[in-house]
DNA sequence: AATTAATCCAACCGCAATACG
DNA sequence: ACGTATTGCGGTTGGATTAAT
């Protein structure tokens, strides 16, 4: 037996919102907030959208402190290092970037910074086991950030795991070359919280649990076979969570991710 | 100037998790 | 404890725009 549709799509607008539906929804939630129910929304604000539409244009476009535009230096920095740990999280890793939201940080990591990653890592000749996040962020500035995990271990059973980790850079950057600078002190604790503290902002989150392929992030010491295709922007998620953690130590989990 | 290819990004879809009766 | 409704999330799609030919 299926789900139940959350609307009638034959009744239902689809496609590009229009400024006269943004303006309504805006205008109605500003006032009167979502009332805690999406679904039954589009028809007290007298739209024909779907709840979940407009949940998604609320969220993705019209609230407050919504920021648009080129992502900074800082910003790639913590999505490829919250990217390599977690992987796909999208929300979670918007979560850390103020202003921006999930399906931003996906489309940008997609369409732009994935591929920046890749090519820079293409043009550094470097073998395989020696690539890691930190190198590719060396090459990508005069002024190294640095990075390193501290104290880090990981346990199987129940998903928790702990370790800090801290980076720090001055000017700086992935792509641009502007000058920045960039500090943070991040640390895994407990049952899988995970706390960051840094100077573009402070925000705490939990992890509820760790899957499979975060575990192999962790425990990763293997092969590197078949990662360096003939395209090479033509790789997996795994793939690059892969590259980005490889020269992983194979003594011990710990530094796993960073080289010092 | 016209056509084609590549890129970008808003929006949709379906699934899993959670809330609730 | 169970079934249903709702929410939240990540993957994918498709139209608009830009660049290349």
């Amino acid at each position: 037996m299926g789900r139940s549709p959350c609307c009638d799509k034959a009744s239902v607008k689809k496609g590009p919102w229009s400024p006269e539906e943004d303006a309504k929804l805006k205008e109605y939630i500003e006032k009167h907030g979502t009332g805690g129910n999406w679904i039954t929304l589009p028809k007290k604000v007298g739209l024909t959208r779907c709840g979940k539409s407009c949940r998604l244009r609320w969220l993705n476009y019209l609230r407050p402190n919504i920021k648009h535009g080129e992502f900074t230096d800082s910003e790639d920095k913590i999505i490829c290092t919250l990217f390599a740990s977690i992987g796909s999280r999208w929300s979670i890793i918007a979560s850390k970037l103020q202003g921006r939201t999930d399906n931003d940080v996906k489309n940008y990591w997609n369409t732009k910074l994935k591929k920046k990653i890749m090519s820079m890592n293409h043009s550094v000749e470097m073998k395989p086991q020696q690539v890691t996040l930190s190198s590719i962020l060396q090459n990508s500035t005069k002024s190294s950030p640095s990075f390193s995990f501290t104290d880090s271990s990981y346990h199987h059973s129940n998903g928790s795991f702990t370790g800090s980790f801290s980076y720090s850079s001055t000017s700086s950057s992935l792509l641009s070359g502007n000058s920045s600078t960039s500090a943070a002190q991040e640390s895994f604790i407990g049952d899988a919280s995970f706390v960051q503290q840094n100077n573009i902002g402070s925000v705490n989150y939990i992890y509820s649990e760790v899957e499979d392929s975060e575990k192999l992030m962790f425990s990763n010491a293997g092969s590197v076979n078949g990662l360096w295709g003939e395209n090479p922007l033509d790789y997996g998620i795994d793939e690059i969570k892969q590259l980005i953690s490889t020269n992983t130590s194979t003594s011990s989990c710990n530094n796993f991710l960073f080289d010092d």
